[in-house]
DNA sequence: TATTAATTGATAATTATTATCAATAAGGAA
DNA sequence: TTCCTTATTGATAATAATTATCAATTAATA
């Protein structure tokens, strides 16, 4: 017996994957509670991040040095704009070649690699 | 009169560029503590983020959450290995052709990408 | 149904970073 | 050189994201 299901796991990957925000884990929290009040936030912390090592979440780097989620794993990059700070996907920009020339420049194990873009959107500009 | 020459921009900035190891404020503080330990960390922090403005230094994302710093700002990329957490520069991988791909794609006004490999570095494996 | 240990919720602890503010000192003017 | 203005500093408090702790709860199995 090593994992369990519950509740608040489910409302938790549920609320995510509603998504395409990519919040932080504070502002899943507010959502969440509004699903379930009882729901703590270390809890939230917790299987956010365990989501994340299980492969079901992507963490997603920005330069505010708060992470931010997102429900969805497919192979896609990220863009940040500095004036709303909203996050957005860029399905179509994937970093695969890149890991290529990395891997050619270096004899490391090259994991993978995080990609984020940054400038100003089209609301803001 | 708008900025200053200060003994302690000085110290600071020339630790910081005698380093291949984008090390966090607080490293360098404290190297920058054994040439002159009357400065303050507050003074490093506030330096470090001003010379970033000035594009005198870059900083490094990285997944523990701690910003990095590199004295270094020619265009490459990082990688960070999971085991000893140390930082390397991968000096021809450069995200030129990527951000090329984003512009492609979307309308936004993309001023740089942030890109950060990891994995496990020769010493570790 | 009883048992066991994974999980939770509340809260304290940790830690990187920023804000505050009086004291200091850079650098232009007299 | 000396004086003045104000940018900068050092010390410290405040902030905020995240992690650790721990007793209470509860999922899943026997």
């Amino acid at each position: 017996m090593s994992t369990r299901n519950t509740r608040q796991k489910e409302i938790i990957f549920e609320t995510l994957c509603e998504l395409r925000t990519h919040p932080t884990v504070l502002e899943l929290y507010d959502l969440v509670r509004k699903k379930d009040p009882s729901i703590g936030q270390a809890t939230v912390y917790r299987n956010v991040s365990k989501f994340v090592e299980e492969g079901k979440v992507r963490r997603v780097l920005t330069k505010d040095g708060i992470d931010h989620y997102d429900g969805d794993c497919s192979n896609h990059s990220h863009f940040m704009c500095n004036v709303c700070h909203r996050l957005y996907d860029l399905y179509d920009v994937n970093a695969t070649n890149l890991i290529q020339e990395a891997k050619k420049e270096t004899s490391f194990d090259i994991k993978e690699a995080w990609v984020l873009f940054d400038g100003i959107c089209n609301q803001c500009k």
